[in-house]
RNA sequence: CGGGGUAUAGCGCAGCCUGGUAGCGCAUCUGCUUUGGGAGCAGAGGGUCGUAGGUUCGAAUCCUGCUACCCCGACCA
């Protein structure tokens, strides 16, 4: 390609909207335009990079056995109303109304349409396993869309979905696609882990994330020091191994003026959060225990995910507002405590493990401190839920938690029956009896990847694409060939070679001062450089210049593509 | 949804407080010179100042409504 007709439109300034690195590039480098909130064009430049992606993601789809298919963006409410989801999603399923007032849903996902093919197409065991998948745009109205396409409204998405007979052949093609994703990350070139996901409320189903490593990530990665634990915040294990200490205080009840949150305590006290006792409340799960108490180390967070999964929880999580706190404990906020509550109590393992504690008194500007458990109080209901920290024991073995940002680029997912059964997606088995299919599922982020990587791979001069996803492998750079002849034919040839030998090569023609083309070749990132000039075709040589290289070095001309190829 | 902010040329901004008919840098176009790290000089084009109304002799500027966009928050015991 030719850089003269190819309009590249690269700008010098940054956007003042663009928050992070990889928005801000992609803008400068003219890969993306913006349109409106969340919804961005894709210009030739970036295109080439979607594609990129898209076909390594197809060819290790196709080689794991899946089939690539293409459903409508645009569902008929029907189907989510069967599935029940057309009720239960919020207000980030756009949906609209047509000419016959008949309701439809712009896509966010596709688990309807596909399972919908499913119970009308198969009809038999012998015809399973089956894998589909698509490569197709999708539309989730976002609260806030941000971080350019990182989390836009329209994205394109790579999703499959899998059908089995059983939950054997499910975790087959879970595994299956287990290993086409690492296939697919490795060959991108990009810093990733795969790590345990909570599996929302289908208990026993396998759920996987895919983390693109990188310090802007919305998402907090847990993994182990030593093994291979990995988790994400939602899910990873709080463990504690601390023995409880022996009570050596006597409970005292002490007045704390102006104290409402744990950081105050601690200050007032002169003591350590860890010594301090986090209580609580929120709405229980039936009309019999309205409220339970969960407690927490002071320095702890409560896991909201793993809350709301405890069977004496509602779900969702919900906090007991002002009113029900004064109903349920005479205080407020900011002075609770479990000492002599009758209610469900539910304790981390920390918190369950602390001795000579200081907690709310259940009465305004009061505290107790020196308390200790079955002394003072019953033993509590031990449950994990808070989010682990940094330096906590790896629940799985030997090592401590690590915490590293990530951007979720993939999740694969074990839907099982949920699907199915709702809209009576069922084969006939061996002994001719219907058997509900076995569903997974499996998405990965298209748009997203180009960002993430963006993310990870980047300096102060622009994008360094790795090079299976680049836009253009290598570039051409001709210095003042507007004046040599020379210049201009040997750039034409060695353009012509490169092109010749399969290498998706930029020929830089545009009439440009060298400083220019080279600030330009390095913000939109291209892997290889290849400069011609009358000095060095005096010798016979060409200047080579990899994008992460500190310098470039000076190769005679028919070592070039041994260089890159 | 709550709070804050912005809207002036393709992009980044000034002008607004104190009303008098719009300017700077980059980009674009023309000419000449220049050509190994975002060139210099000379000239040119481009804006219903987000939108609707109000105040005024006169509004980018003051007032009101609307719209769009951005940021922060939605863990508090």
């Amino acid at each position: 390609m030719r850089a003269s007709q190819f309009h590249l439109s690269t700008t010098r300034e940054t956007p003042n909207d663009a928050e992070i690195v990889s928005h801000q590039l992609m803008l400068r480098a003219g890969l993306i335009r913006r349109l409106g909130s969340g919804l961005y064009t894709w210009m030739p430049l970036g295109l080439k990079v979607l594609r990129k992606i898209e076909n390594i993601i197809r060819e290790e789809m196709d080689r794991a056995g899946a089939l690539e298919m293409l459903m409508p963006a645009v569902q008929p409410a029907e189907l989510w109303e069967e599935s029940g989801r057309w009720g239960k999603f919020g207000p980030e399923l756009l949906r609209l109304t047509d000419r016959h007032n008949r309701e439809y849903c712009v896509g966010p996902t596709h688990e309807e349409v596909i399972t919908d093919i499913a119970r009308r197409d198969l009809k038999s065991y012998k015809q399973l396993p089956l894998n589909f998948y698509q490569i197709q745009t999708k539309f989730r109205d976002e609260i806030r869309p941000r971080f350019g396409v990182m989390r836009s409204r329209e994205f394109i998405m790579k999703d499959a979905y899998s059908f089995g007979i059983d939950a054997a052949s499910l975790q087959e093609s879970f595994d299956a696609m287990h290993i086409a994703y690492c296939a697919i990350f490795d060959r991108m070139g990009l810093d990733y882990r795969a790590v345990e996901a909570d599996s929302g409320s289908i208990g026993g189903a396998q759920s996987r994330e895919f983390h693109v490593l990188a310090d802007s990530g919305e998402d907090a990665v847990v993994y182990a020091t030593e093994g291979d634990y990995a988790a994400n915040m939602e899910k990873a294990e709080a463990v504690c191994n601390d023995p409880r200490g022996e009570a050596s205080l006597p409970m005292q009840t002490i007045d704390t003026p102006n104290v409402h949150t744990i950081d105050e305590l601690a200050a007032s006290l002169k003591v350590d959060a860890t010594q301090c006792l986090k209580t609580l409340l929120v709405k229980g799960s039936d009309e019999k225990v309205p409220v339970v108490a969960l407690l927490l180390r002071g320095d702890h967070q409560l896991n909201e995910v793993k809350a709301e999964h405890l069977p004496e929880v509602a779900s969702p999580l919900t906090m007991a507002d002002a009113e029900l706190i004064r109903s349920t404990v005479q205080c407020d906020a900011g002075s609770i405590g479990p000492v002599g509550l009758n209610i469900p109590v539910i304790a981390d393992a920390n918190a369950a493990c602390m001795s000579d504690f200081i907690c709310g008194a259940n009465t305004n500007a009061q505290h107790l401190t020196g308390v200790n458990w079955t002394r003072d109080l019953p033993e509590p209901i031990v449950r994990d839920i808070r989010n682990v920290i940094e330096g906590d024991a790896n629940p799985k073995g030997n090592g401590i938690l690590k915490i590293v940002r990530g951007i979720e680029v993939g999740h694969i997912f074990q839907l099982g029956d949920t699907y199915s059964k709702a809209l009576d997606a069922t084969v006939l088995d061996e002994n001719g009896k219907p058997a509900t299919l076995m569903m997974g599922c499996y998405g990965i982020g298209v748009t997203r990847v180009a960002a993430a990587a963006i993310e990870q791979n980047n300096d102060s001069a622009g994008i360094i694409w790795p090079l299976s996803i680049a836009p253009f492998e290598a570039v051409v750079c001709p210095v003042n060939m507007v004046k040599s002849d020379a210049v201009k034919e040997a750039a034409e040839k060695l353009y012509t070679e490169l092109k010749d030998a399969g290498v998706d090569v930029l020929f830089d023609d545009r009439p440009l001062r060298p400083g220019a083309m080279f600030s330009d070749m390095e913000l939109i990132g291209i892997p290889h450089r290849f400069v011609v000039s009358d000095k060095l075709l005096a010798n016979n040589e060409i200047e080579y210049r990899g994008r992460s290289d500190s310098e470039a070095s000076i190769i005679a001309r028919d070592e070039v593509l041994a260089k890159i190829i």
